[in-house]
DNA sequence: CAAAATTATAGCACTTCTGCTATAACTATT
DNA sequence: AATAGTTATAGCAGAAGTGCTATAATTTTG
């Protein structure tokens, strides 16, 4: 007998907003003279999770940021200014 | 002979931010008179999650943020409406 | 107080994030 | 063009996020 297909579990994967994450993270790097290395030796994360943020190839966790912001001296909230769309309902 | 240890990764686990996100959560759903599970329900989130969310038990990933922005409707930068502490140094 | 509603906790399965290391692909700079 | 500097990609191992289900604890309501 045929197990019940478990349904597939959505991921939660909001490219959209990666993708304007990933620019305002570059943005701020960049106008601060970082590198992705600089970035990462000061912040204690890696660098292929930089690179993997800023190419939107991971989802990444608040706390990642969190290190980010603090390493880059921004308020959190400024990583995150910009507007993602509505929920369409 | 014995195996050169690695050292021991050092988690991104930032308490203090993971904190005042929660309560910024807190105070919005509140706020709009939504419970964990109405705001679980309308972002497609598991209930168990918001709560582990506002409970600070876990990093979430910014997605999982983006998602709740939206639902409660609010920009994902006031989320993350506070300071966190500068890095030391 | 009793019942209902809401929030919190726990364990399992599965997926994904993260660091590490190495290497490739670009991009200046000379 | 050659070199160095920077960014991007890839695979692995291990840690952790997430959904699901169930249950406990707490808070609100009647």
């Amino acid at each position: 007998m045929k197990k019940t297909k478990k349904s597939k579990r959505v991921l939660i994967y909001d490219e959209e907003g990666l993708k304007l994450l990933a620019s305002k993270l570059k943005e701020v790097r960049a106008k601060q003279g970082y590198t992705q290395e600089d970035l990462a030796y000061e912040s204690g994360l890696s660098l292929s999770q930089i690179a993997r943020i800023e190419t939107v190839k991971i989802n990444p966790t608040v706390s990642t940021i969190f290190c980010i912001a603090r390493t880059l001296d921004v308020p959190v909230s400024e990583l995150f200014d910009f507007k993602i769309s509505k929920k369409t309902k």
